[in-house]
DNA sequence: TCTGGTAATAGATGATTCTCTATGTAGTGC
DNA sequence: GCACTACATAGAGAATCATCTATTACCAGA
């Protein structure tokens, strides 16, 4: 048998003619003529090197090869068939695969998007990277994931990048702190105190940093700490105080106050940020689609900042 | 995802490009050059209208929808790896089905060629139709059958045939007989007797009657039984004479005695016969080969004349 | 024996495919 | 930045395909 010169669309054909056992009736179902539909079954049984189909009382029935050519042909077809469902599932976003890299403080936020996504497309298999800046720097210029979420985005030349939520940095201190009660602080006066700092890979770091250099500041005494949750728990137990997201701290925290500094909050925004140069999978396309439909149930409204159709728009222009 | 242009060759080309991934690679495999690969690639990732193949690492490794497609690929492959097999395994006469139509006398003895046969290959389905000549010249003319055993052919404007088995019709008597002992009998002096016959539509009847008819001879009494076995039984229970095969005769047979009268036995062959508008399957063929080469082995040596070889010879020409 | 339906063949044509060579382009690794 | 390898594109010729119309051949039933 010659499998080289075989079509799927020859095999189509060959089971429309033993299904209706008839060549004519064959070419009417398939919007073909006779004599098209009889040359194409030529070409294929010479293919087989088989007869495949013989007269019975004026039906067309297989032989024994055609049988099994109709056997292996409606496998083939259905399983093909089954290939294009996943396609099309594909397409739809409703399964596949995607990765996504979260600079460590998004962690606190992004389940929220991700659950409720999770649960209205099972199928749909999430992998979430989480390291610091820099790390997931390195995972986006080596191209590793789908999706990416930066406070201040890398370089746009290769990416597009679209809000999704505020950011604000915020200065705490332990309950009881001196300066608690102060309707204004100003950032001078803190100096003094040592501060509780991220290591420096980190964007919460790099943004507190160079929001001190505007004001022409510099700090004292400091201490390093590779995780936000250590720090929050360090400035509770009075080791000092910290510039950290206020999504890291938890809805109620008896513990800590947050100090009206002025200045402060440092306002960052999230952003989820896509390779142009890297096909974006349909799964992390749905996923953008149904963050951007889905943010205002999934986040408190005061974070709210929902600009992630700027980014698809952004995608549509590059993907055409 | 349009599965009308899709090849086989092309899923081929594409199953070695993943697993070698690399086309280069793949062109060298294939013996084909890089370009073409390179082509064929884009026009299997046009029909199925989704990039399959992204460069990691200077490696080609397949999309999501490459994944899947290379599944469905492998399958559907190694499904007409299987029919290809089975084809083989059907021209090589070692499986598939055939249908023989036997005249009544002939069942005593083509036992013995079909059982080491279907031993020797057990994956053929044999069919075998019996009845008496008139029954199985319905079932020639309506092609029931791939073939056909006669003592003598009907028609042979469509057919080939092969003698492979002497049938002698001798006429046999109760034991004890008054004429049992003689040396030389004449048909003449047994026509007042009664005789035993197989039903019109019989051969060995047509025969014995078209004998006694170019003798000038008729008989008187007879009585008519539509089974050898009933006949047989009935000569040697003293209710007439008859004239049988050869072959309905058991090894030892005290019971019976065959009158040596002159003219007899008539000489008659039992030969495959085959259409020659059918298409004749491989099993069907294959029987006779082994037909050919084991006869001997499985009849009685008195019996032997296997003339198969030239009814392979008139198929041959027929079939080229 | 005519008639109707069905399959096969012939002949034609535009589209597609297959495959090549030659050349361009883009990553990878040093 | 350079060399190397691998992939992509262009262009071209021969082959094959898909499909048609028109005609022929065959078979079965009236």
């Amino acid at each position: 048998m010659n499998i080289r010169h075989l079509t799927f669309r020859l095999l189509q054909v060959y089971v429309a003619v033993v299904r209706s056992g008839s060549m004519s009736e064959a070419a009417r179902l398939l919007h073909l003529t006779q004599p098209t539909v009889s040359q194409q079954l030529k070409r294929l049984a010479e293919a087989v090197g088989e007869p495949l189909l013989e007269s019975r009382h004026g039906r067309l029935v297989p032989t024994e090869a055609g049988s099994e050519l109709y056997r292996a042909s409606r496998e083939v077809l259905g399983r093909f068939a089954d290939f294009d469902d996943y396609l099309t599932a594909l397409r739809g976003g409703e399964r596949g695969r995607f990765s996504i890299a979260l600079v460590n403080t998004a962690q606190y936020v992004l389940p929220r998007l991700l659950g409720p996504f999770s649960q209205a497309h099972p199928e749909v298999d999430v992998t979430v990277h989480i390291g610091n800046r820099r790390q997931m720097l390195t995972r986006f210029e080596r191209q590793d994931d789908d999706l990416y979420v930066f406070s201040h985005p890398p370089s746009l030349a290769h990416a597009v990048a679209g809000r999704f939520l505020r950011n604000p940095l915020v200065a705490v201190a332990p309950h009881g702190h001196a300066l608690a009660d102060r309707e204004r602080v100003t950032m001078r006066e803190l100096l003094g105190e040592r501060f509780l700092l991220r290591e420096p890979g980190s964007a919460t770091r790099m943004l507190f940093e160079s929001w001190l250099q505007e004001q022409g500041l510099s700090l004292g005494a400091t201490l390093q700490m590779a995780s936000n949750e250590a720090i929050r728990v360090g400035v509770a137990a009075g080791l000092g105080l910290a510039v950290l997201s206020e999504h890291v701290l938890p809805p109620e925290h008896p513990d800590l106050v947050i100090l009206p500094v002025a200045g402060l909050p440092i306002e960052s925004h999230w952003q989820f940020i896509v390779r142009r140069d890297r096909r974006l999978s349909h799964a992390a396309l749905g996923f953008l689609r149904f963050a951007e439909g889905h943010l205002a149930e999934c986040v408190e409204p005061r974070f709210l900042c929902n600009e992630i159709d700027g980014l698809l728009a952004g995608l549509g222009e590059a993907g055409a």
